[in-house]
DNA sequence: CCGGTGACTCTAT
DNA sequence: TATAGAGCCACCG
């Protein structure tokens, strides 16, 4: 539990100068900027995107990060396999993730997308 | 250096 | 079909 918060406070180092900018929640903030609206994609492929087999965790917890940052990272538009709001909890309001996906035009029934294959944007497809 | 944790995923029972 | 356990990588103290 207090790991987020202590993550949150580690990213206010990496975004000061002298850091690694290359580091893994720029690059997965960056993968999930890419979203096209009305899309969604799942932690694993954007962990397989960014070479990691089953970083799927390491997804989420960049996520976790991206709580506040400039570019605004749609971390609604990530769900897990299943199409599960999994980390709709960890949003501003437990609401609010699927407020905004549906917002988008996509449908959500007991905090699940519906045709989530569908909507489904695999990250490596938008090379 | 080592242990613990996590917005996941897969395999087994 | 559902539930349980293990695997996975990165970061923190």
């Amino acid at each position: 539990m207090k790991r987020q918060q202590k993550a949150k406070e580690s990213l206010q180092k990496i975004l000061p100068s002298g850091n690694k900018e290359n580091d893994f929640f720029q690059q997965v903030w960056e993968l999930v900027r890419q979203i096209p609206k009305g899309r969604v994609t799942s932690y694993g492929a954007i962990a397989a995107a960014l070479g990691l087999k089953s970083g799927a965790r390491m997804v989420g917890w960049a996520m976790n990060s991206s709580h506040g940052q400039k570019p605004v990272v749609p971390a609604h538009r990530v769900v897990n396999r299943n199409g599960q709001l999994s980390g709709k909890n960890h949003f501003a309001t437990p609401t609010l993730m699927q407020e905004l996906l549906e917002k988008e035009g996509i449908r959500i029934q007991d905090d699940t997308i519906i045709n989530f294959s569908q909507h489904f944007w695999d990250p490596q497809q938008e090379s």
